[in-house]
DNA sequence: AATATGTTGTTAATAAATTAACATCTTGGT
DNA sequence: ACCAAGATGTTAATTTATTAACAACATATT
């Protein structure tokens, strides 16, 4: 096992998905203590932030390069520079998105994703009271542009918001057009191929938790 | 509730988390199968579905308590009633939500919610503007009268959809009152006495995964 | 300048989750 | 009625993630 370096070159950064997932909580602790003109803080007082093992965090940490230093601890301007380098959050992805219901919607004028590196640059919907209409600076098309649009802007990533029935035809037209990466926000489960990265978002298996937890303990 | 002995120890094995969030998915996949008039389903298909093992399908399912027959599968109407119960989807679980921005207008809109469980009675946001109109059947509030009306309906669980800097504030004021369990959709970590359950759902960190597999693969 | 201290960073051990192997059982066909 | 097939359900092994232990080291203090 050679994870040694991480040099953020080539892709050899096979970063477990956990740290991956807790990178950007770290990220806003970070922004905070920033306002609060913090300038260095220690593994040990993240990891009681987050009521966790320190060598855990310091293990994360050391996924994205930063090196901290002895009796001082991490510095926190560099702690944000880096991350959101390593996690390419200063890169506009741009993104489409599908279904501007009310999660969509929400989605599109939600301007905290922009900074955390996506840019929703259009949407599409079969509604012809939303069509042509523009929230932030997001247009909304009828589907039918989706593939003229797609050869005009470079866009990787996919974003589902229809109802779940919708969900698998639209990943199918995703697909065909030349969509990279598809964010799936129904339960269902769509079906790619292999080359196509799908992320589920379910907000029902937290709500799962938080239920299951409330009625077992 | 009782699972199942681990040991003659007497205490109760817990369900792990990772079945307890696939779940749902499962849920929403029988769902579709009973539409299209599908009466049976064997645990190679559900696997197929999901791209997994069919041994962890065996598994997760047996938590529930149900049974499969041999040679023929598991009954697609009874997976879909022991999972609702098992979750406690039909237990229309009261919830105050906090913060009535694009994410917290999207979640009290979101119809769908209720048929997973979560009843949101009631709003509260400090914008006198949105203050005393109505959602769905989800009236807002002034943060004022988050007191007394707490005292009058019995709800268990609250909704953080505030800007982060006012994630912690919120959450204080809902143990204050009586919150038992804190849903939180702000990046920020919050610190809540030890008996209180926190679930932190950071669509952040599902972005992470996403970007990184596009840029590093 | 020397020392004590607190903090990083590495290696080892434990715990948890997933995958594999296998045994069991029930149904359908001969 | 018997046998074969196919699926569940259990036990073992592997992989992965987390926690613990410890070594290295730079800084502040005396």
């Amino acid at each position: 096992m050679r994870v040694k370096t991480s040099n953020g070159k080539g892709d050899i950064s096979q970063i477990p998905e956990p740290t991956l997932r807790r990178l950007p909580g770290y990220l806003s602790f970070f922004k905070a203590l920033k306002i609060n003109n913090v300038e260095f803080v220690s593994s040990g007082q993240i990891a009681a932030n987050f009521k966790m093992d320190s060598t855990l965090v310091t293990k994360d940490l050391a996924y994205t390069g930063i090196k901290g230093r002895t009796k001082i601890g991490y510095n926190v301007n560099q702690l944000i520079e880096t991350i959101i380098q390593f996690l390419d959050f200063n890169s506009q992805e741009k993104a489409f998105l599908f279904g501007v219901g009310n999660l969509g919607r929400a989605l599109i004028k939600y301007h905290g994703l922009k900074s955390y590196g996506l840019h929703i640059v259009a949407a599409f919907d079969v509604d012809t009271n939303v069509v042509n209409s523009t929230l932030n600076d997001a247009k909304i098309y009828p589907i039918d542009e989706f593939r003229d649009l797609s050869r005009k802007l470079d866009v990787r990533l996919g974003i589902i918001t229809t109802p779940d029935a919708k969900a698998q035809e639209t990943a199918d037209l995703m697909v065909a057009w030349g969509i990279k990466a598809i964010w799936n926000f129904t339960p269902q489960s769509i079906k790619v191929p292999d080359n196509i990265i799908v992320e589920n978002t379910s907000i029902y298996s937290d709500l799962a938790v938080i239920l299951n937890r409330l009625n077992n303990s």
